[in-house]
DNA sequence: CGGATGACTTGACAGAATTACG
DNA sequence: CGTAATTCTGTCAAGTCATCCG
């Protein structure tokens, strides 16, 4: 059956990735507002809460024979502890949703601590009935369209609800028997499906249909798809239809003239831009290594003198700024090429030519210095070293437990009971969260309760079998009084401890690597305390050990002074490993990761490696259509991992998913691309008016959950389809899919090509064009800036980047409005004031018009005030759920915006802050303003 | 191969430090 | 000039991906 395919609205919407994005935005709202059923509260009794966990533990009897053999944790008890709550999990995702969107709509919340109760409540009862009868309440009241998808879901899971228990245990079992059917079925599949699947149709290039929107395509149903490879009828009908829709969904991406690859070059970023050479296209492809010849040219030119007196200028300057220490970095990069020119030799040499400046001065200079090693100008060897010399002062370990002073008491069971010092420091740790959400949770409170127990004396642990026997009231009230205490301090004391601190952090918070000091990123070993799972995570409340010097190893050069482990220690292991990057590196106990001590991002190691992703995304820039087309013709491939292949491909391009790998069960339940689950996602032929929308709704990395409704071609549609068919709720979608294989395939289209490229990529080609569509050339540098973070929000939106409601949120908003209420009236004033003027300016006097004027001047003028307050309000407001820094700092290529900066006249500090400035300093130094992505 | 592991990057958030404001 | 609001920084959990290993 061939249908006209309506939805070319869409398609043509969503190809640009202004309206992409606005989809997005779209799509989180109102997943957020629909999200205002949970508001209604719940109480819970206590009886609940027992009844869950009897459940949980029942349930994980089950599980037990499938956890994992492996003991990463030598204590069985607590292993036992964390499997009791793996079968749980499933369930747990609703109830997690609903706390997100509960978070979500915090703002509303006139007051927080309501907020708290709900969450704790939810968190206790799972009584699903009578939730689901208050969420149809209240969702009733919401407006908008999400509502009847969401009445539809609340529905279904009522429905699936009854019979609670029962279900519970029998999904579990379903769930083991499902899946290991499921491996036996994948590896059958796997043997028969041996052909090849090289089914990359090079499809011809029909890119110049850029602009076309005619979507006239003819789709015929798919057959539907199971253990036999797809048939498929119309091959070449398809093929057709694909090539002309090929580039619709994508035509800004194609449009971008290729990038010009100045980086080499742009150093010279104090020079007329118009001599910015633009077209060495060439060197593009030349792999870093090889690109010594032109470093070398680059250092030769670069050798022109700048006066020394202006470098001592900048210094000067430089040291003025008491807060930034480059008020701009214009100025400091002169300075540095100065040096540089003096030396004639890159870097290395670097602080001897500063000497003669005065001791203040050169404070101030030093903090500037050691960071301007320019790696970047220096060639780089790809052999798989990381150094060539290493040495470092080891890392710093958590202070000794101080033991409470006498008049703190614990009590158990209304009596005083003294702890053992081990028993006490545990408490501590818990008493010390006793107004914090986790102590709500049962898990938590389980899981800490057992390692607490395994750290008491044998009699504590006769007496203390009951968790909420424990008065831990005192020691909290303790620890309370203590960080006030600190916060009271006087002047002098804080001048004092900040003091040592800077005394610790030089002597620790540096190593010396190749022959530069560099900065260590966390020279300090985390402290021992309880273990906080984000979402819900089984482990949740365990304890995590204080990290000792046996258990650390350290790395470092042979040649080197190797550090001292603390008096009366040894290390675990002194090792020489220059092939990575760690100075030291110790085993966490909860998770039995590996936790690390690295470089700062301002380093070269980091830099470098940051630099190189930014530079695969911008080789992927220039497949990406080819790359687009292969998984478009894909949709069509006989071999249904083909096709799980390119749509799980389309959802990770467009939506910029992450992969997705597969999670042990002792984690809390994610989910990325890969790992979609038929629960996460919903069809709809027909929604809001648009064609073939998919609604995804799942919690993924730290349980954030990302919520979209997407329109998407009917291909893609029909193949969710098939791959829905047949399967339960927590049937993997993409049950032939894993990274490894996506990656594996991702490498063959592009070398260096995996998953979370597209991320880079997507983000950053959203950053620039949303900086040249949104940018105007001349307003002012609020405005500029205003623009820049709209640009910014959008790729935090497209990359679900989101944050918690800020305290007091609705607060500010509302004084905000106040203002603007206020200002608004003012206008009003001086719009009535003004009406008198001109009347008596109509018969009046020259000085009737004077005034005349000068009112309709300050109206002018408050009626912008108030424009820019109203601009304010939506910012924030906008900017409420949606964190804007880790997309700045992981995602978008520092010199779009470096070059953006200096193509607008903005001070790159306005964009940048001085931590940020240091990480991305390779990239402000070598972006020129011309640098496109 | 496929699961485990190791090494890094990415991510939200809490608390400290600054800045804005009344 | 003290306090509230905002921004910065550090922390550490949670991802990704390559490689190791049986």
């Amino acid at each position: 059956m061939s249908v006209e395919n309506p939805a070319s609205d869409n398609d043509c919407e969503s190809g640009k990735v202004n309206g992409n994005k606005s989809e997005h935005v779209n799509g989180i709202h109102n997943g957020y507002s629909s999200s205002d059923k949970h508001k209604s509260s719940h109480k819970s009794s206590s009886k609940d809460k027992h009844r869950d966990k009897d459940r949980d533990h029942k349930s994980s009897s089950k599980h037990s024979s499938s956890s994992r053999d492996k003991d990463r944790d030598k204590h069985s008890s607590s292993k036992n502890n964390s499997s009791s709550h793996k079968s749980s999990s499933k369930d747990k995702e609703r109830s997690d949703k609903k706390e997100h969107s509960d978070r979500e709509h915090s703002s509303k919340d006139k007051d927080r601590s309501e907020k708290e109760k709900h969450r704790s409540d939810k968190d206790k009862h799972r009584d699903k009935d009578r939730s689901d009868k208050e969420r149809h309440k209240s969702s009733s009241d919401e407006k908008k369209s999400s509502s009847s998808k969401d009445k539809n879901r609340e529905h279904k899971s009522s429905s699936k609800d009854k019979d609670h228990k029962s279900r519970d245990k029998d999904r579990d079992r379903e769930k083991d028997k499902h899946r290991s059917d499921k491996d036996k079925y994948r590896s059958d599949k796997d043997r028969h499906s041996s052909s090849k699947d090289k089914h990359r149709s090079s499809k011809s290039k029909d890119k110049s249909n850029d602009e076309k929107n005619k979507y006239n395509s003819e789709l015929q149903d798919i057959p539907s798809v199971k253990d036999e490879p797809m048939q498929i009828e119309d091959e070449k009908e398809i093929k057709h239809e694909n090539l002309d829709e090929s580039n619709d969904g994508y035509a800004a991406g194609v449009n971008t003239t290729a990038s010009s690859c100045d980086y080499s070059l742009s150093q010279f970023k104090d020079e007329p831009l118009s001599e910015l050479p633009l077209d060495d296209e060439s060197e593009e492809e030349i792999p870093l290594s090889d690109r010594k010849s032109n470093k070398r040219r680059m250092a030769s030119e670069s050798e022109e003198d700048i006066p020394l007196l202006q470098r001592k200028k900048s210094k000067k300057k430089v040291k003025k700024e008491s807060y930034d220490d480059y008020d701009d970095e214009e100025e400091e990069k002169p300075k540095v090429k100065k040096k540089k020119t003096e030396k004639t030799k890159p870097s290395k040499i670097k602080s001897e030519p500063e000497e003669d400046v005065s001791p203040t001065k050169r404070k101030k200079k030093q903090d500037d210095d050691q960071e301007v090693w320019k790696w970047w100008e220096e060639e780089k060897k790809d052999d798989g070293t990381k150094w060539k010399f290493l040495e470092h002062k080891g890392p710093v370990f958590a202070p000794a437990y101080e033991p409470l002073p006498p008049n703190v008491r614990f009590r158990y069971d209304g009596k005083e009971m003294r702890l053992s010092q081990d028993a006490e420091e545990v408490a501590g740790f818990y008493a010390r969260m006793l107004d914090h959400d986790y102590t709500t949770k049962s898990i938590f409170n389980t899981n800490f309760f057992t390692d607490w127990r395994k750290v008491m004396t044998h009699e504590e642990a006769k007496i203390i079998k009951d968790l909420s026997k424990c008065d831990f009231k005192e020691m909290h009230a303790y620890f309370q009084a203590q960080s006030e205490k600190n916060r009271n301090k006087s002047k002098e004391e804080k001048a004092a401890i900040k003091a040592k601190n800077e005394e610790i952090q030089k002597e620790y918070g540096f190593c010396t690597i190749d022959g530069h000091k560099e900065k260590i990123g966390n020279f300090r070993i985390e402290p021992p305390g309880l273990f906080r799972g984000r979402g819900e995570h089984p482990k949740m409340g365990m304890l995590k050990k204080r990290v000792m010097p046996e258990d650390v190893l350290i790395n470092c050069s042979k040649d080197g002074k190797v550090p001292k482990p603390p008096p009366g220690h040894k290390w675990k292991e002194v090792r020489h490993d220059n092939t990575v990057t760690w100075l030291a590196s110790w085993t966490e106990n909860v998770q039995g990761q590996a936790k690390y001590v690295m470089l700062n991002p301002s380093s070269k190691l980091k830099g470098e490696k940051d630099w190189q992703k930014y530079e695969t995304a911008r080789k992927l820039h220039k497949c990406i259509d080819k790359i687009r087309e292969t998984y478009r013709a894909d949709w069509k491939s006989k071999e249904m991992r083909v096709r799980q292949r390119a749509v799980a491909l389309y959802f990770i391009d467009r939506l910029a998913l992450r992969a997705g790998n597969e999670k042990d069960d002792d984690q809390a339940d994610t989910v990325g691309c890969c790992s979609l689950r038929i629960e996460h996602i919903e069809l709809h032929k027909e929604k809001d008016g648009k064609e073939f929308v998919v609604v995804f709704d799942f919690l993924g990395k730290d349980s954030i959950r990302y919520y979209n409704e997407v329109p998407v071609e009917k291909r893609v549609f029909k193949n969710l389809e098939i791959f829905m068919e047949n399967k339960r709720d927590n049937d993997d979608l993409f049950d032939r899919l894993n990274t490894q294989t996506l990656n594996e395939h991702l490498k063959d289209l592009m070398p260096g090509l995996t998953a979370k490229v597209f991320r880079t990529y997507n983000a950053s080609i959203t950053l620039q064009r949303q900086l040249d569509e949104l940018t105007d050339g001349d307003v002012s540098i609020p405005e500029k800036i205003l623009a820049y973070n709209r640009a910014n929000r959008a790729v935090a939106v497209l990359c679900n980047h989101q944050r918690a409601v800020p305290k007091g949120h609705s607060k500010s908003m509302e004084a905000l409005k106040e203002k603007i209420q206020g200002k608004r009236d003012q206008v009003d004033e001086a719009e009535e004031d003004l009406r008198q003027a001109t009347k008596a300016a109509k018969r009046g006097s020259v000085k009737e018009k004077l005034a005349c004027d000068k009112k309709k001047k300050a109206l002018e003028r408050l009626k912008e005030q108030l424009k820019k307050l109203e601009l304010q309000e939506t910012d924030r407001d906008e900017n409420k759920t949606i964190a804007l820094g880790t997309s700045k700092l992981n995602y978008l290529d520092p010199r779009i915006s470096v070059a953006w900066c200096k193509k607008h006249g903005v001070p790159i500090e306005k964009i940048y802050n001085k931590t940020q400035r240091d990480k991305f300093r390779w990239a402000i130094d070598m972006a020129g303003p011309d640098y496109v992505f």
